[in-house]
DNA sequence: CATGAATGAGTATTCATTCAT
DNA sequence: CATGAATGAATACTCATTCAT
């Protein structure tokens, strides 16, 4: 999917997939440091392991880089959605473990989740659509399950929001960790996240203690 | 407070502030369109209404621009939700009524919350410090407001909590309005939100109804 | 007319004039020595007198010194053509006296031709078009005077390709110096060319003689 | 001769003669689209048919294709126009014959023609040279045919001078194809050539009409 | 003999910043 | 105070050439 849009002039597809995970695993920790327009295609080449020359055998452009990143981050994230996401489940407790999943998940994650955060704009019209219908698709999965959890007791729009809110709140942990994760561990961060969805604010004092 | 970060080589002070007026009006419409690494120094004097050598005596690097920028935003927010918050009141209704003029706040400053969002990686350690800093105090107020609504009610964290949860729902109708804008007005937005907020998912069909 | 088709973020116009003539100066020189693809911008730079940075400030690309060269190496040629030739003459002398002009002014500009020569095709096809329409100005200004010393004798068609004739070897008698000047000199070179010119190979020996 | 200036490490003669047959077709057509600068050794080794480390088997630089292409095209100017000059004949019918010929010649190779023009100069001085010295071998063949046609009437210079002339005369029609052919076909042109070589402009007006 | 992956020197171009006027 | 011409470090990208398989 991703080799569609990114060409190389190299035939051997095994090496491209070798090299381009070479790229990938290079490039985002120096993005992480100085993000994607202060770091330069020699330190992505060198991070990477081989030369200038060679980088550009398997890209055509700076930009290509940063979208194989994204791309790679989505599919692990879809990846690991998915093997931790029954849709045949239908009880509350299913919610409950998929947002588990996704908050460890986004723990695990934070790094790579924060650069794509900061980046995607710097992406073509092109390749952020592409980006985003792939981060609209993991919002439907969670909208899904919790369609499924609740069963007709929410709108459709009801249910479209909380998913959002679940997605962005497992971002959050990660791209506000300066002020997150002074008071939270994931642990934490993750167990009231779920009692205040499920129980709201209005719920009596004896429930919420 | 600004100006001790950013020295001029002006002596008229109120001069400076008038000067520092345009650059940020020009530079921010710059910085929303193209993204701050894209706009050259050149736009922003052109757009500013002055010449390069002009923008220089206002600033010494290309980064005091996004600095102001993003002081001028928190500034804005801060007064709006100062004007708009009354520390006093202890209601579950004010609560309501500061995340609806919060988020009406977030609608009317999308983009400038969206730049800022998007930018702030690219200041100096100093500078993200200090502007960490107003986002702190901005979701203290928060916190502040939601203790005096629930009084006794809610433990320190979970209040932390809500009050980040109210605050990045306020910024993700901003930097994700690809996806609500379809779905959602701000009003509808606001009223399921603050709905979610209060009586959470357990609530029974009829409460919800 | 030039300043027109290549633009300059200088704004003192004397001042991009000045400095084009530098540039100018110095490329004819380089793009002698090794051709225009074998010049860097650096070194036209240096030759001109000024840094790579200034050097972009009158130009937007590589090409458009290569345009500037070509386009004062007509202007030049033309101002010296009308200079010495006289439409309003009639006589055979007064065609014999441009030749001879223009012989000269090659021999003066040998250089430059063959510059011009090599390289118009590394223009754009814009600029392309710009240059050869200077040519054919310049081919119908010997047309105008052949036109008027032969009066009714020869056809249009003729009258084309003698003006065509003497244009090219106007120009052989630089870029073919390697093989022309082991032999003649310029004078010697314009005189036997006038006299085939106008006697023709069937002339009797005795008038050739 | 030119397999004594290029070496391969290829041991196989006639592999090396059809392979680099391959070549010249394919850089030929590539010179003239875009030039020998512009033109990539991957393009030259692709539109030969065979891969970039086989084109390298056959030549040590980039600068051989061209040399290789232009001294192709040298040997079969030379061929055809051996083949279609009598140096035995001595009448200036067959100096008509000959030019004829050479005109026709030049107009089925004005591509290659073009290209050799053009390109030259980007070889090293040596291969310069070589292939100037069989511009002047051809020349020299002009200058037989002359010589032989005109017994005794020119001096020697004025023959060499007229033999420059044509020779220059038949790559004009390729080189300045976007003037000439707008006015002329190879017939009229040769033509025309032909009768303004042989009477001059003071021929009467009887004659030439 | 043929292949094509790897290399890195080389180059055009941009842009923040300075400073003389 | 304001201007804008000058600067040159920095950077993305290309492409001839090599060499292990």
């Amino acid at each position: 999917m991703a080799e569609k849009q990114v060409p190389s002039t190299i035939k051997d597809e095994a090496l491209v997939t070798k090299r381009r995970n070479q790229m990938i695993r290079g490039a985002v920790t120096l993005f992480i440091e100085k993000g994607f327009h202060k770091t330069t295609t020699r330190e992505i080449a060198k991070a990477s392991g081989f030369s200038i020359g060679t980088l550009y055998e398997y890209i055509r452009k700076k930009e290509d880089v940063l979208f194989l990143v994204c791309d790679s981050i989505y599919k692990r994230v879809k990846e690991r959605m998915e093997a931790s996401i029954d849709p045949n489940q239908t009880s509350v407790q299913s919610l409950v473990h998929a947002i588990r999943s996704y908050f460890q998940l986004m723990d695990d994650m934070q790094d790579e989740v924060l650069v794509m955060y900061q980046e995607v704009k710097s992406l073509s019209r092109d390749a952020q659509d592409y980006v985003l219908q792939k981060e609209r698709d993991m919002v439907s999965m969670l909208e899904q399950v919790i369609f499924n959890s609740l069963p007709g007791q929410r709108s459709e729009t009801q249910v479209k929001l909380i998913a959002n809110n679940i997605f962005v709140q497992g971002q959050m942990w990660g791209f506000r960790r300066w002020i997150l994760q002074r008071t939270f561990t994931i642990e934490t961060y993750t167990e009231i996240q779920i009692q205040l969805l499920l129980e709201g604010l209005n719920s009596k004092v004896e429930e919420s203690s």
